[in-house]
DNA sequence: GCTTCATATGCAATAAGTTGCATATTTATA
DNA sequence: TATAAATATGCAACTTATTGCATATGAAGC
């Protein structure tokens, strides 16, 4: 249900296209929320079909039709709903952790070349992030003040990033030294 | 794939049944994978029909019949196969930030509730990480050098947790001083 | 005596997400 | 001059995960 409300929360600030959307989730809200184009058609039809959202044909040339949507008085109401409804933390799902979980010392040359794969990709991630809140601190204390919860948003992906990266630091220095950790976490 | 993955992990070191695993499952991967009986069951179907795992199955009195699931050959292989091959970061799902993202003054009290339901959650499983890593260091030094990886994976849980709880608290006070960060995270 | 928990496995329906393909034009880049 | 990228939407098949239900017994607690 999750990306059926992210969708209508991105119509509710602005109209857009299935495209539209596609280019916002993974510019302004990729760092919690991740959809491909074609879940995002998928949901707009549905959305659609439960009057949620509506949508104007405007004819283009040369490219297909682009379908603007916009979301709908009864869509609004069901977002309110869902913002004052319980949420389940998100379940963790994680591949690389079953990977080292199961390594056996044969495995380590493959495990590092995994684990600093995944510090760039982090670094990389990272990086995006920090620019997003460079931007952010270039505006006015109004601007500021005005955006201010979606940079919140971004400062968790900030620490998330950070955070798996000074882990698979330590994890590559503990297995390539042989060591272990002499206190808790 | 990586749930069947798991799954064969977990046979490798110990043969067992559906219900076996899913007790494994919760309390000893569960801070990076989580899977329900209905899900383990389902794929120790699919394996089986893969010759990835076996199967004899003991009567018990009373109770439905054990099926006591052991890994082949093969899986083994499929294991080491799959164990040397990249994998993504996990995609990031989170509704709580899209409702963070999207609330306006009028959902902050609601918000608010939500947020403290989320942090007594992230402090219950940190607890509970933290239970398991005390029982690590009252091992002795080899008993600790054999299960450093598992422990290694562990401190990731444990450095998750305390992560959200640190970004919920931050985030509940801004909300509620209506407050906005004066510095990068 | 009753309820709950633990043991033990499973089906069926649905929801959510991924992968691969298809189409068609313009504009920028090497 | 060819290639790639951006624009724009979508279907079909498949995999993965969730939800709800069903069955059956023994043991422990109130």
């Amino acid at each position: 249900m999750s990306l059926k409300h992210a969708i209508l929360v991105l119509l509710d600030r602005e109209p857009g296209s299935g495209y539209d959307l596609t280019q916002r989730f993974s510019l302004g809200i990729g760092h919690f929320w991740q959809a491909s184009h074609q879940q995002i058609y998928q949901q707009l039809k549905k959305l659609d079909a439960e009057k949620l959202v509506r949508f104007k044909t405007l004819p283009q040339e040369g490219k297909p039709d682009r379908k603007l949507y916009d979301i709908t008085a009864s869509g609004r109401k069901a977002l309110e709903q869902w913002l004052h409804s319980a949420e389940k933390p998100p379940v963790v799902r994680d591949a690389l952790l079953i990977k080292i979980f199961a390594a056996s010392e044969a495995d380590y040359p493959a495990l590092i070349v995994e684990i600093d794969r995944h510090i760039s990709l982090h670094q990389a991630a990272l990086r995006n992030h920090q620019g997003i809140e460079a931007e952010f601190f270039k505006l006015s204390r109004e601007q500021r003040q005005k955006h201010r919860l979606p940079y919140l948003t971004l400062r968790r992906g900030i620490r998330y990033e950070r955070e798996w990266i000074e882990w698979l630091k330590e994890t590559r220095t503990l297995l390539t030294s042989d060591r272990l950790p002499d206190e808790p976490a």
